[in-house]
DNA sequence: TGGCACCAGTTTATCGATTGACTGGCTCCG
DNA sequence: CGGAGCCAGTCAATCGATAAACTGGTGCCA
């Protein structure tokens, strides 16, 4: 067993006595040199004080210091599931933007309402974070009622907020512009592919569709309900393939669904985009699909970054507000989308 | 501001000393029987103490016990991208496993040395984390040196170790897997599409593949090298559809290469399997491709968690060891893979 | 020359939990 | 009857950092 230095002569990690000891001085003065504020020591003590902290690799003990200020310097993330794309966009986002801040990010990958309310109870009541992004599905009683009785500055992203605020993208200009692409390709017999309304981005993403079809005047758009995964996607498609009228232009108004979707047409032998268009959401991973697919993207990473900029803002005592990304949804044209067939 | 209360009738979470105070004990006793082993108490003095912390909704205080006890109760996850979803796998069997076994998880979406480095050093000397997980791309020396001077306890995920323990799967055998089933098919003109030797993961998968084909005394592979990711395998798909003499078999070594090939195939309007089969590997993906995908499926999840029961085994003093997944690679069939085209 | 301000730090209490040492009273045994 | 041992807790120190209150000396001004 050799003796692991780190810094200078010592065995273990440098605490401020250390500091204080090496240079006579106070650890309330060290303190004050290193992280308070500006308050009277002279110039060369100060420079001793610096000096002698790099020498020795010196750093706060987070613990320590947390349990003295009351605050942490982390934040927790709690999302249903890391391995769907969209939420690893956010948690990306979140979690690098953190860094940036500061922050330490916890992240909990909780699939169901209990899980998700004994996790928030723990880091929070533990008093792990300073602050929670939530981005889990369903905003049940149970989890809200957790939050009232422990409540500390959070912010929920992808989901409108029932109980403080949240950050969101453009869900319904989003699908307006689907609706839109599609529209201006000629079709007219258009199809939803969406999650029930009780989530409720899939709510604004159908009232934005919904709202470009009156627009147009078009006859009401054939409403799919399907979960949001490629197997939804992909049984929704197929249930659609297997009308006798079908409709010619098809929103999948998510990514996974995209996938599904795509998949579907192309097993069975449907051309897209020449018997059948479809446009998708979140553009990234749709451009190695077949026919790579047109989308409207929409800026996932940038959402979990804002979530924890506005996670920051209350912490800091400013203002917190609902925020929806600047930055409006884009159309990526690619090759799913044409004109409709002539039949 | 209404008064919040958490438990009954504190303002703010309670601590050891709100329930010792209510039953006129000493924090100490309170604190032993809530934590400590089995002191002498009197069953009723325990009862009481008991009921009062529920009554008051106690939690103990992560930080404080943390200082004092010189253990986080955290663990750190370090990878390159949450976005690649074999990372989002590896990394969502951790932080739930890490649940299961009572700690935080820190993760860390790092994609460059420096980042590394830097992380690490952040985590480890602020003592927030009581092992760490690491899951990055390259093991540069900086790093490598990094975890020399400040040890904790530490395993490699998805990498074999240069310094200290790791947990693999069996890529050596999963590729020689692909090499097997692609010859069982009468493929003789077979080619790898894989990251560089570099990449420890890519190299096992190579020598396996090699091995596989020397094994049925075929002549040399076609090894094109190719960065893991979509783009990659789009590229090198592209490039062994332009030879006159193409293979007919190919292994996309990597999840995002499988999807990435699968894509170039069909946007060149080259039949999969009827001209050419593919084979990839890390499965969940790759069945809503065009064709799904043949795949061998390896442990992604598991070895995530894999990787936390590992580290929990150092800091329990149990020793450790390198761990390959027993899990064997699982052949999943779907579509790609057929005979070669008779010419 | 009295008094105030300021400089450059130090003293002391504190955050909440844990732990080893200790104590007052009782029992029990030889 | 005296000491050992145990029972049921308490005491006090400690983890490392922070912050409010304080101090002893000097300078300055009226």
């Amino acid at each position: 067993m050799t003796d692991k230095t780190q810094g200078v002569g010592l065995s273990r990690p440098a605490t401020l006595k250390d500091i204080a000891t090496a240079l006579k001085l106070d650890v309330s003065t060290v303190s004050k040199v290193l992280s308070g504020g500006g308050i009277s020591v002279r110039l060369e003590t100060r420079k001793a004080i610096v000096e002698e902290a790099r020498r020795l690799n010196y750093r706060p003990h987070a613990m320590a210091r947390s349990l003295r200020t009351r605050t942490s310097g982390a934040l927790g993330i709690m999302l249903p599931n890391l391995m769907n794309p969209v939420y690893a966009s956010i948690v990306r986002g979140a979690v690098r933007r953190a860094d940036e801040l500061g922050y330490s990010m916890l992240v909990a990958d909780v699939d169901d309402e209990a899980a998700s309310t004994s996790t928030y109870l723990k880091l929070v009541s533990e008093r792990r974070v300073d602050g929670m992004i939530i981005a889990v599905t369903t905003q049940s009683k149970e989890i809200i009622a957790a939050i009232e009785e422990n409540p500390i500055p959070h912010v929920f992203v992808n989901r409108r907020a029932q109980i403080g605020r949240s950050v969101t993208v453009d869900d319904f200009g989003a699908a307006l512009l689907a609706a839109n692409t599609l529209i201006a390709g000629g079709h007219n017999r258009l199809a939803f592919i969406g999650d029930s309304n009780e989530l409720d981005t899939a709510q604004r993403r159908r009232a934005g569709f919904m709202h470009g079809c009156k627009e147009a005047k078009l006859p009401p758009f054939l409403d799919v309900i399907a979960p949001y995964s490629r197997r939804g996607g992909y049984d929704a498609m197929m249930k659609i393939l297997d009308l006798t009228h079908r409709p010619t232009g098809i929103f999948a108004s998510n990514l996974l669904v995209g996938i599904g979707s795509a998949a579907a047409a192309a097993h069975r032998g449907v051309r897209v985009p020449e018997e059948i268009s479809i446009i998708t959401m979140d553009a990234e991973d749709a451009e190695y699909t077949v026919p790579p697919l047109t989308a409207i993207a929409t800026a996932l990473v940038e959402m979990g970054a804002r979530a924890v900029d506005e996670v920051d803002a209350i912490l800091h005592g400013r203002e917190p507000k609902d925020v929806v990304i600047e930055d409006p949804p884009r159309l990526i044209t690619r090759a799913s989308v044409g004109r409709p067939p002539t039949t």
